[in-house]
DNA sequence: CTGAAAGCGCTTACAG
DNA sequence: CTGAAAGCGCTTACAG
């Protein structure tokens, strides 16, 4: 493979010259400039990345630690994915892809070997134990979830607790007085999964203090029991006129439930759901729903790290913690109660 | 950061000492060895991957080359990276993840750099401009689907042609005689996708050679497009009795499809579909169905590019092409047609 | 504006 | 069984 010594050796420069040529931080000759690109060009040249690495202590490598549970709605976790791979290749950066099931030993490995310059968490549990190895890291991180502890690293999430306000207040201006929460699993929470209490408190509050009835329950990931739980809590809630889904699995599986029931949104039931609007499409859900932004998230944390990376931000800055605010897509899926119109 | 420097002073031995000691490349004396365990341990030292790379040409890294296309379903592709991730990760490599649109620029610059060992190509073309590139490398390829031209990479997929004539004899077997195959929409083919027709001639020939009637048409891609589709084709040929999926979107939105129509499988319709379990049970789908393997293929390919990469194979080893064979999951979804019973 | 040299942190022949 | 040294391919002070 061809290195900087065969190209200074075809540009008749030293190896020093043909490489300030090429990365362009000292001022060079326009004729030796062009001689180097040129001799670059036509041997194929590209520098070795260990090399670099090692010279500069900089890979331009993002590790991206993700976690495949069985207990996740895997379709919704490839958007995360994609928005920090994309926005990672737009600054300049490729992405380390973990899934070690053992994310603190994958993240330890990753950050002291001198594998990547910076770190995204993706699922982050209010307890994260990925969280004390990122923080003993010489590199900086940005989390996508919000942990209990956020010192350290940079934090970029869904205002869920907003999220959950907006859902009730919409139905509340609407003229519903009877609603179901569905929520995700519990054991989400026992994992520490905290935007599932983040959004069903809220919405709690917001409904008691409007008067409202909120019945809330967790519901399964896994198809076809979520659908099977949603017939039951649709039996045994006649009365309610809204629906809130803070659950991917359930609003995948809402359509064949109501057909099933000879029912439909928002004539029988007004629906609003909290999955991006790409996950929408994918299914073909016809609920209107609060955007849940993954690529925009992703994208976030990306931006923020490659400027802690970079140190286009000064180590001592403070971190940020950053809500995006839930915005109703509205596709039609909610009206007045029956008897209202 | 501590290096082997540190470590081979904190055990009092001298460098190259450490080393061997901790890769055990040659005999140590125990209390050597251990000495520079314990040192190594009590420092926390992790070896610096740019220098390892550097001194050994080796990176224990795979490139995975992934497209997430406009047209394609995004959920399946999401197996195939699992597949490959975990199964990287088990045989000790870590995976460098690139979704580039520009495939070609993308894997030339990964490969020149050295920072991989090798390269799993995903979502492969007949005629894959990625390929020339991949053959030009110093590093091996392995490739999940099938191009026109396999030399140089070891190629895996599943066995189309066969799947294709299973899913027309299961439902000759049971007495249908007039079927409809959806494939996906024509620019997959366009753009070289050759699983496309590889099923439908198959299943064609065999229709043929069996006397049975079949009608082939591409589906969209889309929700909630598809459905209309689904819903155009049914209406256009009543008297089909078996119904061919080979389009993942058409699979998930068939259930909806056939509860407008107050039509069921296998009662109304016999169905197969070609898709993976995990994707059967995410969406929920009661169709039997063709076990396209994504995990299992993923699988397949890191193995024998770690093999090659480890030379266990020499790097004059014929390539291979390996198939898998279609297994049909049996979901329930056919019969016999209405009045045979 | 250009070059000779040191150094990044490893591994691995070469000596003993 | 162990050590001193060279070398992997870069970048970047240091000199001129």
């Amino acid at each position: 493979m061809v290195n900087i010594g065969d190209v200074a050796r075809a540009a008749g420069v030293a190896r020093s010259t043909a490489s300030y040529a090429l990365s362009g931080k000292r001022a060079i000759s326009d004729e030796v400039r062009d001689r180097v690109h040129r001799a670059a060009r036509e041997l194929g040249y590209t520098p070795n990345a260990g090399a670099r690495a090692l010279a500069t202590s900089q890979t331009r490598v993002i590790g991206l630690l993700a976690q495949f549970l069985p207990d996740e709605f895997a379709p919704a976790m490839l958007q995360y994915i994609q928005g920090v791979t994309d926005s990672a290749r737009d600054a300049g950066y490729d992405i380390l892809l973990s899934s070690d099931p053992d994310g603190p030993g994958a993240l330890g490995r990753i950050t002291d070997s001198r594998m990547v310059d910076g770190i995204v968490l993706l699922n982050v549990a209010a307890d994260d134990d990925r969280l004390p190895v990122l923080r003993a890291a010489p590199q900086p991180g940005a989390l996508v979830g919000l942990p209990r502890d956020c010192t350290g690293v940079d934090v970029f999430d869904l205002d869920f607790e907003e999220s959950g306000r907006v859902m009730v207040e919409h139905l509340h201006a609407l003229g519903h007085r009877e609603l179901i929460l569905v929520s995700q699993p519990e054991h989400v929470i026992e994992r520490g999964g905290a935007y599932v209490w983040r959004l069903q408190d809220a919405a709690v509050e917001a409904a008691a203090s409007r008067g409202l009835t909120l019945h809330t329950v967790h519901g399964s990931s896994e198809q076809p029991r979520i659908g099977r739980e949603l017939h039951a809590l649709l039996d045994a809630h006649p009365e309610a006129t809204g629906l809130l889904l803070n659950n991917e699995a359930a609003a995948a599986a809402l359509p064949t439930v109501l057909h099933e029931r000879h029912r439909s949104a928002p004539a029988d039931l007004s629906v609003v759901g909290r999955y991006s609007d790409e996950f929408a499409r994918t299914f073909s859900l016809p609920f209107s729903s609060i955007e849940s932004a993954p690529d925009r998230l992703g994208r976030m944390a990306v931006r923020q790290l490659v400027r802690r990376i970079e140190k286009q931000v000064s180590a001592e800055a403070p971190h940020v913690v950053r809500f995006v605010s839930p915005e109703l897509v509205d596709r039609g899926s909610t009206a007045p109660p029956l008897g209202q119109q």
